[in-house]
DNA sequence: GGCGTATGTCAACGCTTGTTGACTTTTGCC
DNA sequence: GGCAAAAGTCAACAAGCGTTGACATACGCC
């Protein structure tokens, strides 16, 4: 029972660093055994397959925080930190990165990011704004955010990816309060 | 030499169409070949292999407009407007979402959009704004704009997909002008 | 200490991939 | 009309893929 645990941990590690950086069709169960110094069997033992462990890792949690439209606050600022802190999620978790890395060429992972998006996102915003256009101003937020960790964690564009964790916070809050409230203006900046 | 063309064509069309849908990874040769209605064979004799094609099909130029800094005008509209035009390119092309698509999982696709965005995007945002600082605003306008790409054509996020032209030059024009002049007030508007 | 089960190893499977070369058919020119 | 070259067809290749099942080993409990 403990040997198996440590094998088992070694597996969801090396799968999440092969999925995070080569995507799901360009990482192979071989590569992920060899990774984790264990026989490639194991991984069908244990997670029934390259697509059930794929399921495992690239589970999101993006964990919005509830916020009260009577208490304003800097709504952008606080959101494009929490975002960060999923992006950059310290070793463990990884999925945000992995699953939009995976999505694009593969339609079970683009599934997952829509449906992350309708239980997860439109909720959170259900409560800003007129309601009419939650899910315009939500999708815009999104591909704001999307669109940055693209650039800086997938296409590593030089400029994108050498921005400081403030930088980014001060270029990238306003925009999305931009985006989040439909005007230029946020309430409370 | 007339037959010739009409399958060379008909191969860049499957192509085009199958790496704009399943990414680089995700298209084979046989499936291309299948859709064109020839033989797998001819692929590798009139491009040398699956290389060869992708790298002639996901060719992208940009024709950015050259900019007056003299005479302000609607830059962000315009852009916006220029970039919905190569997203959605009439037939043809397809490079840009070929690209975007593939570079996620495919890092010569990837390395590619950073030369697009060194060669192309800079030099024509060279001429806006304080050049200490052209790179960084140049990263934002493109996660912006690959980002919204991102969400409407591959991941088809429902209401980012079900926008309407229109309302998309709306909605990402200030964003984009907010990210290239660094301040909340387009120069025109 | 011995035994049953959990754990790990190994070789092989069926399949798909990109690519190749030999072959047949069609084309265009004198 | 005949013939060389172009164009297309076909079967097969080596390699890599995810997955399987038979086997060997190590562990934990009575």
């Amino acid at each position: 029972m403990r040997k198996s645990d440590r094998t088992r941990e070694a597996i969801l590690d090396a799968a999440r660093a092969m999925f995070a950086e080569h995507g799901y069709q360009g990482t192979t169960v071989r590569s992920i055994a060899e990774r984790a110094s264990i026989d490639p069997s194991m991984i069908i033992r244990y997670f029934g397959g390259k697509d059930g462990l794929f399921s495992l890792v690239s589970k999101v949690e993006l964990g919005l925080p509830k916020i009260d439209p009577a208490r304003p606050g800097p709504f952008g600022e606080m959101l494009v930190r929490h975002f960060l802190d999923l992006w950059e999620g310290s070793g463990q978790d990884m999925g945000l990165v992995i699953l939009l890395r995976a999505a694009s060429t593969n339609e079970a992972a683009a599934e997952r990011v829509r449906t992350i998006f309708r239980e997860q996102v439109l909720p959170a915003a259900a409560q800003l704004g007129d309601p009419e256009t939650v899910e315009t101003r939500a999708g815009l937020v999104v591909s704001q955010l999307f669109g940055f960790a693209l650039c800086r964690y997938i296409l590593a564009i030089p400029p994108v990816a050498a921005m400081s964790r403030d930088d980014i916070v001060e270029y990238l809050a306003p925009a999305v309060e931009l985006h989040l409230f439909g005007d230029g203006h946020s309430n409370v900046r």
